[in-house]
DNA sequence: GTTCTCACA
DNA sequence: TGTGAGTA
């Protein structure tokens, strides 16, 4: 057996997950209909999260923390896939506080000239990659 | 006892 | 996102 199969061998129920990612059950569930995860079902139709199901989650909630939202987060998985890089979230770059401040700023503006500030969360998460 | 889906005084 | 209903 490789790694790769074992990590992504069904194995934890939902209340062992929300333990270790201290998630609820609804936004587990709530990530699962966005496509973040897709957890494999046992016979009873209980969901069985694999070890990467689990890594994912944690991943999830440090993006959603940052400010990215779900369709930020989808194309940052979406790229990992796609083998363009293999960033890691722990690897990558902290913005500094200057370089926030004068996204943001920029960002307003722009969305202050378009009436939408609603593009700031997904252009953010270009941002922290 | 736990998890699932669905729906919202 | 929380929460309650009614199941499996």
């Amino acid at each position: 057996m490789g790694d790769q199969v074992r990590r992504n061998m069904p194995l934890f129920p939902m209340g062992i997950v929300m333990q270790l990612t201290e998630l609820s059950a609804r936004q587990i569930r709530y990530y699962e209909e966005n496509k973040l995860i897709t957890p494999a079902r046992s016979e009873g139709n209980r969901r069985l999260f694999s070890f990467n199901d689990v890594d994912r989650l944690l991943e999830i909630k440090s993006l959603l923390e940052r400010g990215v939202n779900l369709a930020g987060i989808r194309e940052v998985f979406e790229m990992r896939e796609r083998g363009m890089q293999p960033l890691h979230p722990y690897y990558r770059k902290e913005p500094t506080e200057a370089e926030l401040h004068n996204h943001l700023k920029k960002e307003l503006y722009q969305a202050g000239r378009y009436g939408k500030a609603s593009l700031i969360q997904g252009e953010l998460s270009r941002f922290f990659n």
